[in-house]
This record gives C-alpha cells, sequence and structure tokens, in this order.
DNA sequence: GACTGGCACTCGTTACAGTCGAGTGCCAGC
DNA sequence: GCTGGCACTCGACTGTAACGAGTGCCAGTC
C-alpha cells in the first residue's frame, strides 16, 4: 500500500498546519494554504487513504483531520527537515550560558534556556556520577568521630556525605587516608572504583583500617551502588499553553508524573544511537512513551557531554503536536553548547 | 460594629464547610450541619451582617455564602486553635525524614514530606549562606593556574566554584593559603567575613597575594554579596486537585510564578515574629500576598534551623480555602523535626 | 428586642429543540 | 486518476422554558 508522493505532501501539510493552529484541519482550508494543485475532492481521497492507514483520524465526523501519533512519526522520520536556529537564537543561548559560576549553575541555567527556547518543559540531568571520573576525594574532619567526605568529579559536580566513624581517629591518621584514597582513585571513571576500593581496605596501615571500611562503604553504596543521578526541572508552566486542549484536559497526571525523579530520568537519560545526522537524539511520541501518563505528550531528548563521550541527558516534553523540527533543533543545539562548555573545564 | 459570639459561630462554620466541600455554604445547610440553636432565618440576618462587614461574599445572588480573603483571616487570629497531628503523621514525617544522606537529601525529602502531608505546593530553602558559619574551606588544586574552591558550612552546605588564577602557584603555596584562610574564617559567619578576608588579603605573604587577592573576590563576589540562595519545590500537581475552582481558572501564572527562584524566597525566606503560640510562623491569605500572580493563593510559611536559630525558611502555597488548622500544624512539626535533625550535626 | 415562619424573588443550571455550517463520502462525468 | 456536485452527519451555537437553591423582607410570636 504505497503512499505516493502527493499523500505524504498531504500528511505534512496536515501535521504543519494542525501544529500550527491547533485545528483540525479540513480539505479545503488545506488546498488553500498549500499550493497542492489539486481540488479538495482528491486531497478527501488521499485523506482517506491516510486515515485508513492509521496516519490521521478525524475527532469527530463532521470535522477535519488531526495526526495521529503514527503520522507524527511519519512526518518525523520522512518529512521534516530540521529547521536551523535563527541568529537571534543562538545569540540567546550563548548569552545565557555565559557566566555561569559552578556546576549547579550551569545545569540550571540550561534547563531554563531549554524551556524558554523551546516553550515546553525542559529536563537536564546533572552529569551522572556513574560516568564521571574522580578528580579529587577530600575528607574534612568535623570531630574525632566524625568526617565530612567531598568528591569532586572531572565534571565539576561535587558530592558530599557526612562518615561516622567507628572510633576516634587522629587528623594525620585521616590525612593518611585522604592521600591513600586519592592516590589510588584520582582520575578513575567511578564506575570502575569498586575494586579499586577494596584493593584500598587491605593496602592502608592497619590502625585507620576500621575507619578506612567506613569511608568504603560510604562510598560504594552511596555515590556507586545507588548511583545517585540528579535532574533539573523547568517550564511547567508551559504545559499550561494551549489551554488545556492537549492532554486531553487534566494536567494532573502530567504533573506528577514530573515529581518523580526517577521518571524524569527514564526521559531523559537512556540515550541512543538516534537519527542518522542527528547522533543521540531520541524522540517518542504520544504512545511510544513507556510512562503510562506520558502517552499524551512527545520527549525529544540527547545525550550531551565534553566531546563526544555522553555524561548526562537533556529533553524536553510537550504536547504530541509540538514543533518538532524546531524543538529538535533547539535541544541539539543547546546540547552541543554545554558539551562544549563543559570540554573546557 | 460588635461581631456577637454567635455570628463568628456562623463565620467558622462557613469556613469550615467551605473547606470541606467547596461549595458556596447557605443558610439552611448551615443550621443543619452544625448545631446551632436557632433558625436559618436568623443565620440568614447574620450572613448578611457579615456580609456586610466584608468577611462573606456571595458568588452570585441565588448562591451560598464564600469566606473573602478577610474572613479567613480573622478565622485564622481567632476562630481556629492548630489541629494536632495524627500519629500516623508523625510517624510519617520521621520514616521520611531518616535515612537522608546529605543535605540535599534532607531538603529533597523535607519538600516532598511537606507536599504530601499538607496537598499543597511545597517550598523548602536551603540553609541560607548569610545565616551559617564557615566550617572548612578546601582548596583543590586542578591545574597550576585552576582550583577549585569548596566550601562547606556548619549547616552542612557545601558550595563549590571553579576559580582561574592569575598566575601559576605552587601546590604548597595553595596549602599555605588553605590555611590561612582556614585559621581565619574556621567557625565564623559567612556574614562576618568580609572585613576578615580583606585583612587575609594582608596578611598573607607576599608571593601568594594575587592568588588570595583572586579568591577572596570569588568568595566575596560569589558567596557573600551575591547571598546564593536555593529553594527546592515539590506537589505542583497538587494545584490541580480542585479541578480549577479555585485560582479563578488558570494555573498559567501561579506556575510561572512558581518557576522564579526570587519569587519563593520572598514567599518563604522573609521570617517574621509570627502569631503569639506559633513562633516564625506566618500566613499570608489571598491580597495580602505581595506577588501579584498569587493572589489567589495562600502561603503559610516559617523559619527553621537548629535549636532557635533560623537557617532558612518553608511553606506551601495552597488555595484560599485550604484547611488551615491542618497545614500550620504540618509545616510547623515539619520545621521543627528538620530543625532538630540539622543540631544533630 | 430577638427570633421565626412564610413568601415572593433572583438567577444560575439543566434540558430540549432548532438552526447553522464545516466537513465529509460517494458518485457520475471528464 | 482527477473533479464538481450533492446529500448527509454532527458538533457548535442560540433561545426558551422549567427547576430549584438560596436569599431578603415582613409580619407575627415569645
Amino acid at each position: 500500500m504505497g503512499l505516493d508522493d502527493r499523500k505524504l505532501d498531504v500528511l505534512r501539510a496536515i501535521v504543519e498546519d494542525y501544529v500550527a493552529t491547533q485545528e483540525p484541519v479540513g480539505s479545503k482550508a488545506l488546498v488553500e494554504r498549500h499550493h497542492l494543485n489539486v481540488s479538495p475532492a482528491t486531497v478527501r481521497n488521499d485523506m482517506a487513504v491516510l486515515e485508513e492507514e492509521g496516519y490521521i483520524r478525524q475527532p469527530h465526523t463532521s470535522a477535519g483531520r488531526v495526526p495521529t501519533d503514527r503520522g507524527y512519526r511519519l512526518f518525523v522520520d520522512r518529512l521534516s527537515r530540521i529547521k536551523p536556529l535563527s541568529p537571534a537564537e543562538r545569540r540567546a543561548i550563548e548569552r545565557f550560558l555565559i557566566g555561569a559560576v559552578d556546576l549547579d549553575d550551569v545545569v540550571h541555567r540550561t534547563v531554563r534556556l531549554l524551556a524558554q527556547l523551546t516553550r515546553h518543559v525542559a529536563v537536564v540531568q546533572y552529569p551522572s556520577l556513574t560516568r564521571s571520573a574522580v578528580r579529587h576525594l577530600e575528607l574534612v574532619p568535623i570531630s574525632t568521630t566524625r568526617l565530612m567526605m567531598v568528591m569532586i568529579a572531572d565534571t565539576g559536580r561535587v558530592e558530599q556525605r557526612l562518615v561516622e566513624l567507628p572510633e576516634p581517629t587522629l587528623p594525620e591518621d585521616v590525612l593518611e587516608l585522604r592521600q591513600a584514597i586519592n592516590e589510588k582513585l584520582a582520575g578513575q571513571r567511578l564506575s570502575d572504583t569498586p575494586p579499586l576500593v577494596q584493593a584500598l581496605n587491605d593496602e592502608v596501615p592497619a590502625p585507620v583500617r576500621p575507619a578506612m571500611a567506613t569511608l568504603s562503604t560510604v562510598l560504594l553504596e552511596t555515590l556507586v551502588e545507588r548511583h545517585e543521578e540528579r535532574v533539573a526541572l523547568a517550564g511547567t508552566a508551559n504545559l499550561t499553553r494551549g489551554g488545556l486542549l492537549d492532554f486531553h484536559g487534566s494536567l494532573r497526571p502530567i504533573l506528577e508524573a514530573l515529581e518523580e525523579e526517577v521518571v524524569l530520568l527514564k526521559l531523559i537519560g537512556e540515550v541512543e544511537p538516534g537519527l542518522p545526522g542527528a547522533p543521540g537524539l531520541r524522540i517518542r511520541i504520544g504512545d511510544e512513551n513507556e510512562i503510562e501518563d506520558l502517552r499524551s505528550t512527545s520527549v525529544v531528548s540527547t545525550g550531551y557531554g565534553p566531546g563526544s563521550t555522553i555524561v548526562g541527558g537533556m529533553g524536553v516534553l510537550g504536547p504530541t503536536r509540538m514543533d518538532y523540527p524546531a524543538t529538535i533543533a533547539s535541544v541539539r543545539a543547546v546540547a552541543r553548547y554545554v558539551g562544549d562548555l563543559l570540554a573546557q573545564n
């Protein structure tokens, strides 16, 4: 059942018009706005075929057509080109990211930028610890039986844990531990550390072994095993654009889903090969979403990181009737800029 | 124009019923549900007075009465007692806060707890840096001209900044700086540091002065002056309860306001004497809110901190027709628990 | 003087009927 | 294979009527 070129043109026109107007588009309006050189009746026949194939549907008998998730998918895969960003947008990105003072700041600015640019909900994952390397590990004594462990990752991420030592430990012993740990771990990817930490337990001088045991437990348990991922969110107000027409009327489940970090990570954390020409980009349209409550939304996400390595994900979530070419362009551009920014450190 | 006891009873009954049902309450329903020993007609007369005084109003001529902001205010100030928490709620609080691994975790858990408990939007400010004392300041060399400055506050808060040094600096000089800074600043409240940092610039040996100058600039500018406050937010999905009846139909401006950190800080950051018997508690009802877009909401906030000191604020935001006694109780209880938790460090 | 029962009135809500028109499907003809 | 024409569908909108919750007011009672 081949869809000839004109039918594809019709589908593209329907998608574009519907995205622009948010109203079901009829055959007459279609031939007027796009210069398809055929009559409405012909378009109607094409529409009938497209509907049969599941690319569009009619909300009511006497209404125009609306793209289905499948229709958007075809549009994204074969009918659209990624829009180049406008110079104004490029400038906005640069201006927004300049002057970030630390990683927190970078992530915050990025997520707000993405939300503003795309006018959708934006999600940015902090550089994943498991994908980071240890730059330095600091031990700051608080009292003789307590210390603060501060780990600095090469991505700029800093994590701290309060550690309760099993027995009083002298400051010089803490220093020794600190040095031993850093010699062993500095520069290592966090995911490779478990055996190294195990080894440390044995290599360290006997008197500080109990302290080392506690430290290694905290290190492995809270930083490696339960790999502490974090995300930032912005632009939820954008969900209310389009006045409850999207999302079949209730924001509730969507807002609830977005409150779960696990959900957010699932949205943007799993990076895949992506489309050819758009490495790492992932698009999930409506039903394609794994998360039940987000079946009325689309997600455009990508990985980011310095150079070609990927340390985290970012993306946006909006109504299925979003402007895919523009959204994709924005997400990609921001990810690239942030990657460059990280590469500078 | 004295409001006698019965009129106050009527007002209280109206508030309670309206909060429970979300529907305008009429004279007949009122006498039925609350055992005021008078007839509906009498209640109607009282209502007329209450309306004249601005405590209640009629949405339409043929509808029941609804409390005004002023009515809620009177209710909160004089007609309600704070509900004690149920044992289940107490347990929930304890369970929720046990096992937090670091300050981030504490704040996150707290804000989610508050949102869940009150079923409103919750906001928690991170312990303010200006109100904190320096516990330790660490300098981690990244290269000869770059180092990472990590400040650990006594509240457990950790801030880091990447510092670009004006000239290559030897590791031992960095160590010296580190020691000099810590001797001077450790234990000092951050708000008291500016003169101390100034002094440091002169006291430090000549060779490291340029580096010290850079460090002190970063320290003062990013941590003290532009006192970096942070907040966490949760429970926005709760805004959709009551199906758009509250907030006269549009969540938009509210969600937008909540995206601004400045707004959030304004909501919960400014602590005041509060009600007698509820120190530090602050309640703003509808119009009393400074922020235009939040005039259809009420905010219950309080300070928190170890012992009787206050290091930050927390609170919730909901429709003006919230259950004030219960909400107040929850906010106070959570703030107290978190304060205790902080005191343990 | 305070309270009550009764009654007329208001006005939002709901239901129903009728009209309008955008958009369709189909078919005969080019 | 495309087009013009036509009958048909069905949601959106409008107007009318009945309904009823709730009120304000007043005359009467304790």
